[in-house]
RNA sequence: UCCUCAGUAGCUCAGUAGGUUAGAGCAUCUGACUGUUAAUCAGAGGGUCGCUGGUUCGAGCCCAGCCUGAGGAGCCA
């Protein structure tokens, strides 16, 4: 007999009919109560067994975790908790579980622990709840410039360049390590590599994806991306997945505008499309809130974390509005900043953007016009203001509890000024060529983003650590799996 | 990589002032009960106290080094 999806049982209107059901037991109480799971939703269904006419030898084989398919007619409970039940005329036991070696029991574990055992954290309520909003943000995202006529774009993920200075690099090699060829001068001869010169996993799609721009007019990127920085934070990974958009003839304006209709686009789209995982996920987070102190609880829940996300305009401040909010701050004034601030130039730290984000605005907060040293070559240099001070058209969106979620900007179009900032930050101009070409034939003003596409299910499921949004993370001495 | 904290049963954790045989709840096993809701009741089994070395008559506890995890910082998305 064909099975049936739990979602679809549980939301049953009709009665009295043969069902069968396959899932993963989830608890087997009093000899007869089975609640099943078949990740289709997060409820389970009860199966009810009649102990006294089943072999006993089979009663002890529905253990939690074994795979069952139970056939039977679906009824309305007898008992309270739940609305229907299936009362069992035939149980298979698809797949024996150990309950001696299962190491999942019907109890709250811990996520450190569920992280070791990343391989069956999908059988936990939890997990099936981020899986499911990461699922609903992922196609979000690709509805969401769909319907706007961008372009998908698949930009490589092994790079042949390595100026994109974006961070540390894991390298793509074929070579035996205990016998390199060597160059009669000793150094790797990388002739002898797969593609014949050293290659890379990408940091970053971006300039590739601006090529695409510079011809198609509006495209997007949604693909991993590595970074082999020696990063042990709640929200670094060396394999993560990003979003970045890049259009020709945008400026940073509409770089801003698009990045804030995207993200409130997206996060409605889980509000809508999970609501009861996203309400799963709100009690997980008032439940382990619970314990904390009341000065460090959320001020919202998570819904409602939401909702003020979307009901509000990000506040747009340029880099030198932030330093003079941050210096006439109180924590700063009392010298509660562990890096305070002294004057404009230097990069903000964390605690400053969590002061803007979190005390000052409390909603997300963009900040524009970095100075142009602690920014990335390729971005859109101003004119030089009254004071002579050179900042660029970059693009910060800050969030709470996350930090930078997007780092954006207006790209420098002018030939002339990109190459020489290029000198200037030692950026190889030969090797990027191709990349400059862009500038030589038609160039035209462009602008994008990268958005951290695990730092938004961070947001949107509640959780903190962003080990626990991704199946399998991968960290600095961590690959299992 | 740096700073702080932690590592005791399958899981979550207690372990006093360094002192006999290291405890609890849950899980597991056995039995009872049978419309339960993380079922309940009774009983049982289960430990390389992260690892290595040191101090001591004696170390889960003190010291050193290492490993692992968490939180924070830096790097960034």
């Amino acid at each position: 007999m064909k099975h049936t999806r739990i979602k679809d049982l549980l939301n049953a209107t009709t009665y009295g009919h043969q069902v069968t059901v396959k899932g993963w037991v989830k608890t087997f109480r009093n000899n007869q109560f089975i609640a099943i799971n078949d990740g289709s939703t997060l409820g389970n269904i009860q199966a009810v067994v009649d102990f006294n006419n089943t072999d006993e030898a089979l009663l002890k084989r529905i253990t939690t975790g074994a795979a069952i398919a139970v056939t039977g007619a679906l009824v309305e409970s007898l008992g309270k908790g739940q609305r229907v039940e299936v009362k069992v005329d035939t149980l298979e036991i698809l797949g024996d579980s150990d309950p001696e070696k299962f190491p999942l029991q019907p109890k709250k574990h811990s996520l450190e622990f569920l992280r070791e055992i990343a391989h069956l954290r999908f059988r936990t309520n939890t997990f099936n709840a981020v899986f499911k909003v990461r699922n609903a943000l992922s196609f979000a995202v690709h509805q969401f410039f769909y319907e706007r006529g961008f372009v998908y774009m698949h930009t490589p993920i092994i790079t042949g360049s390595d100026a994109e200075g974006a961070g540390e690099m894991f390298k793509v090699t074929t070579l035996d390590f205990d016998h390199t060829p060597r160059t009669p001068d000793g150094a790797v001869d990388y002739k002898e590599d797969f593609f014949g010169k050293p290659t890379n996993l990408t940091v970053s799609g971006q300039l590739e994806g601006e090529l695409a721009a510079m011809a198609l007019g509006n495209i997007y990127t949604f693909g991993p991306t590595f970074r082999a920085e020696n990063s042990n934070t709640t929200r670094h990974l060396a394999e993560f997945w990003m979003i970045e958009p890049e259009m020709a003839f945008y400026e940073l304006e509409d770089n801003m505008d698009l990045a804030e209709e995207l993200l409130k686009y997206v996060i409605r789209f889980a509000l809508d499309h999970c609501p009861d995982e996203i309400e799963f996920l709100k009690n997980r987070l008032l439940d382990e809130e619970k314990g904390k102190p009341q000065n460090e609880r959320s001020e919202m829940d998570l819904v409602a974390k939401l909702h003020f996300c979307l009901d509000n305009r990000f506040e747009r401040i340029t880099y030198t509005e932030a330093i003079d909010i941050l210096h006439r701050s109180k924590p700063n004034q009392k010298k509660q900043f562990k890096y305070p601030i002294e004057g404009w130039g230097a990069d903000l730290q964390s605690e400053h953007e969590r002061y803007l984000v979190e005390k000052h605005f409390k909603k997300p907060v963009i900040l524009t016009d970095y100075p142009a040293e602690i920014k990335a070559f390729y971005m859109r240099q101003n004119d030089p203001d009254e004071q002579g001070r050179h900042t660029v058209r970059a693009m910060d969106i800050l969030f709470p509890g996350i930090g930078e979620m997007v780092g954006g900007s207006q790209r420098e179009e002018r030939f002339d000024k990109l190459v020489k900032r290029m000198e200037e930050m030692n950026v190889p101009a030969k090797e990027l060529d191709w990349y400059l070409d862009t500038r030589r034939f038609g160039t035209a003003p462009h602008a994008g983003f990268g958005l951290g596409f695990e730092r938004l299910v961070v947001f949107v499921t509640g959780m903190t650590n962003i080990r626990d949004v991704i199946p399998f993370p991968r960290t600095p001495n961590n690959a299992e799996f």
